[in-house]
RNA sequence: GGGCGAUUAGCUCAGUUGGUUAGAGCACCUGCCUUACAAGCAGGGGGUCACAGGUUCGAGUCCUGUAUCGCCCACCA
């Protein structure tokens, strides 16, 4: 028998390994349809955190319900190696172990990164099964896997072949700390207080000069040319003569580009081509010299003559004295702008020159475009507003600079001997060849996750069955970094799309909004949430309490009202279970219009959640069943079967809708479900998580002993509301039309029910058949005079309005019909009602 | 500058293709230890759905505009 308190410490230890070792998790029942999801490879290093688990909660949701709908599903798990984060992270570990990178050397340092990676690993896989997700382990995969890499490998060199992957020097956003090239998407842009300082230019010659604005003026060394506007008047006298580099002391030209906006500034921009991307086009347009003055950690180089050596900040601090002291510093003039940092280190990136790999955008992305527009072979987005974001970007994206100066990743299959370049999946022939030292970046891995993971390229029975994917689950904040780029690699690799469902969930914000963060230190566990209140009621509440797509307010108050949520389901269970104990099998002959009643609306819930779970709809389910599973279950059924305990159609009935309830919370309570199904007398599995899905059953409908329960369900209602509201004594007297058992016993009327009509105040209450009059010896006061009379006027003003609204002919003609049928019953209850009020 | 979204009860959120008098949880008030559950039961109060127009017999829902907030992208010499 059940304890009388929901205990889901006790509840939830041991399920998850035993369904684990039964197998339940594998896929590979080709006598079903095929359904498959990949989870989103989280950081072998790191742990997971609340946003994983409302991530892996959601696709667990999903995968439970297919499963039980006769899918063979495959959710497969994996982990993704995070060249940077794990990187860093290795390194500073080395590092407080006395231990420089590149002393101790490549081979050593990858060693170092697999170690770290496998007591990682086991801790995540620690972490998922206590969230209770049903992956398929036997599959599991890793981004730097032995196969993955092939994969990688085949990718780059065909890419390279067909000429969307080449080699150039650019302009690219610089880490100096972990000393690496960063996508755009790996930069993040804040507002930083800084300055603009107005320097001098001399003009040659002459004694005029030009007043040139820079937020960086530690990179004037690398300075070719000043530009203006051509149209801008003040400065067209310039144009073609040379400026004197201040410091440096040499001569560069004015030059007229696009680029300079005479409304910005001083309308005069230094051109330094080697430090600036903006300034770099403007360098190609006019043949201008690179000059990179810095080294790759960002400390000066010997460009900067006496400056060489120094950081970026000391630099710029000297050189504004010596610029000061030459009188070249015209100004400082205080202004905000935002400057980009490395979403790794947090350092501020430096806009760099060097040659790196990148994948060209363009034809790629035109192709996402146009697939898009097909119904039949597009990626179908949940919340569909979600599909503006992949179009926008891939309608205006840049080249993907792809290689990272990092050891630890899929090393990229170039090798150089002087001047020439070979790209191959083996080491080239011959003497001389080096490979590049460069790794990939993380997500040209991961943008191959949906079928490498299947066995790509091999033509695997898995790719075959599982590709392309059902469906895949993550957040809006990772669109731009992932899902865009598996559609375009899918589209490009295999011809088609990765998955045909793409669903999109918020971030889960502190109970302030605020974003969660270390810093902040206003983080939730979710694995003190688990210990405190369950597993089941964390899953529950992250997938019930929004829509999809907007963000989640963590709120603690709200995992205490899902525990005591479970706690409810638990106690009705358990008075199920007390009262079915001897129930051998179902017995469906003799059902009261109750039973027909629950079973009409329990099959609706059946119906409608199946509706909601295959539209990704899990806040309405919620909603739905909590009602369902409360107000008509629990606060009517319970009670009404408590009048008809002995009955076998009634136990079966109370049997029936138990596990019917049981299957439809299992995707997201699947710990406290399986305990409570496995009591049941009467089951259709060995396990709540391979039963089947309850079906929506026609012959269990009955509408019109529905609506006669309905009625008298009204009638109890209406009854103590107007006892309670009226203060009216318990042993009042009652005359009462019925002798229904289930109204006497549930008002307490037993030893109340007169035959005659009693001299004292009288309350008359009448919904549908069911008519009484409560007589209560009490003074009417001047409030309870007051009441009466506001509830007649309401009513009065509520019959007008209705009286209004069927006298309007555009009413009558263009209303649906059964809306103005229900007007005219209501205008007519409302009259029988206003006519009891003023007798 | 471009785009997307939000604005509904004290708080957090629902609200299907427009259709009674807009819902839930939490919080609040009243009364109850009724043998599944006091972490519970029964009942209740609380909203001119951001604002202004428009379409319609009918608008929280559709259209236009305004305000405030949030996010994304671009630019920021």
């Amino acid at each position: 028998m059940l304890d009388t308190k929901y205990n889901h410490i006790e509840v939830e230890k041991e399920k998850y390994e035993n369904w684990k070792k039964k197998g339940y998790f594998e896929a590979g029942d080709l006598s079903k349809k095929p359904y498959c999801i990949v989870i989103p490879p989280p950081n072998v290093t790191g742990v997971l955190h609340i946003g994983h688990a409302y991530d892996v909660s959601i696709q667990d949701a999903i995968i439970r319900y297919k499963r039980m709908m006769g899918f063979d599903t495959l959710w497969l798990p994996g982990m993704d190696h995070a060249a940077i984060a794990t990187e860093a992270k290795v390194v500073k570990k080395l590092k407080d172990e006395g231990i420089d990178k590149y002393e101790y050397g490549r081979e050593n340092f990858l060693n170092a990164c697999w170690d770290w990676t496998h007591s990682h690993a086991d801790h995540i896989r620690k972490q998922w099964g206590a969230l209770g997700v049903s992956v398929d382990y036997t599959r599991e995969r890793f981004t730097l896997d032995e196969g993955l890499n092939k994969a990688v490998t085949k990718v780059f060199v065909d890419m390279y072949n067909k000429g969307l992957i080449y080699r150039g020097e650019r302009i690219i956003n610089w880490d100096p700390a972990a000393q690496t090239a960063l996508s755009n998407e790996e930069v993040i842009y804040k507002d930083v207080e800084g300055a603009f300082y107005h320097l001098k230019y001399v003009i040659e010659g002459t004694d005029e000069y030009l007043d040139v604005a820079t937020t960086r003026p530690e990179t004037l060394f690398g300075d070719t040319a000043v530009a203006v506007n051509e149209n801008d008047d003040r400065y067209k006298k310039y144009v073609g003569k040379n400026v004197i580099l201040p410091i440096v002391n040499k001569t560069i030209p004015i030059i007229t580009d696009e680029h300079a906006d005479p409304e910005f500034g001083t309308g005069v921009v230094k051109i330094t081509p080697a430090h600036d991307p903006n300034d770099f086009e403007v360098g190609n347009r006019h043949n201008l010299e690179r000059i990179n003055v810095m080294n790759p950690d960002a400390t000066m180089n010997a460009n900067a003559g006496k400056y060489e050596g120094m950081s970026r900040e000391e630099c710029r601090e000297e050189l504004l004295k010596d610029l000061k002291e030459q009188g070249l510093l015209l100004s400082i003039e205080p202004m905000t702008h935002s400057v980009g940092h490395s979403e790794r280190t947090g350092v501020m990136v430096e806009p760099y020159l060097s040659k790196q790999w990148f994948i060209k955008m363009d034809t790629l992305a035109n192709r996402v475009l146009e697939i898009q527009k097909k119904k039949d072979e597009k990626v179908n987005f949940v919340p569909k507003k979600f599909e503006n974001t992949l179009i926008s970007w891939m309608s205006d994206c840049h080249d993907w600079c792809i290689s990272r100066q990092l050891w630890w990743g899929h090393r990229i299959p170039a090798w150089y001997k002087g001047d020439e370049i070979y790209v191959g999946l083996e080491e080239p022939e011959g003497e001389g060849w080096v490979q590049d030292n460069d790794v990939l970046d993380t997500w040209f891995s991961s943008a191959l996750w949906p079928f490498s993971t299947l066995g790509w390229p091999e033509e695997t029975d898995d790719m075959k069955r599982y590709f392309p994917n059902s469906c895949l689950v993550t957040g809006y904040d990772i669109i731009f970094f992932w899902v865009a780029r598996m559609i375009f690699q899918s589209e490009e690799l295999t011809g088609v799309a990765p998955f045909k469902d793409c669903v999109i969930h918020g971030l889960i914000r502190a109970s302030d909004g605020r974003k969660m963060s270390k810093s902040l230190g206003n983080g939730v566990d979710p694995f003190d949430m688990i210990e405190k209140y369950g597993c089941d009621a964390l899953r529950y509440y992250l997938n019930t309490d929004v829509a999809f797509g907007t963000d989640l307010r963590f709120d603690e108050d709200k995992m205490s009202a899902t525990w005591n949520y479970i706690n409810k389901i638990w106690n009705a269970s358990r008075f199920v279970l007390m009262n079915i104990e001897d129930l051998k099998e179902y017995d469906f002959s003799a059902l009261t219009n109750e039973d027909k009643w629950i079973l009409t609306k329990y099959e609706n819930i059946v119906k409608s959640s199946i509706k909601h779970m295959d539209n990704y709809e899990f806040n309405l389910f919620g909603s739905e069943t909590y009602s369902f599973i409360y107000d008509d279950f629990c606060s009517n059924y319970i009670e009404f079967a408590k009048f008809n305990s002995e009955s076998n159609t009634t136990k079966s009935v109370l049997c029936y809708v138990l596990t019917g309830i049981l299957k439809m919370l299992h995707p997201f309570m699947p710990f406290v479900t399986e305990e409570i199904y496995q009591m049941l007398p009467i089951k259709d599995s060995e396990s709540i998580m391979i039963s089947e899905y309850p079906i929506y059953e026609e012959k269990f409908v009955f509408v019109d002993e529905q609506k006669l329960v309905d009625e008298k369900i009204d009638f109890i209602k209406s009854f103590r509301n107007i006892k309670t509201e009226n203060n009216i004594p318990k042993d009042a007297k009652v005359i009462i039309n019925t002798d229904d058992e289930i109204i006497i016993k549930m008002l307490k009327l037993q030893d109340v029910i007169t035959a005659e009509k009693q001299d004292i105040k009288a309350y008359e209450i009448k919904t549908g058949r069911y008519e009484a009059t409560i007589f209560y010896e009490k003074e009417e006061t001047e409030e309870d005079k007051k009441a009466l009379e506001k509830q007649i006027n309401d009513l009065k003003a509520s019959i007008e309005r209705r009286k209004k609204l069927l006298s309007n002919e555009n009413y009558v003609a263009k209303a649906p019909a059964n809306i103005v049928e229900k007007e005219r019953n209501d205008l007519a209850r409302e009259e029988e009602e206003l006519k009891l009020l003023e007798k």
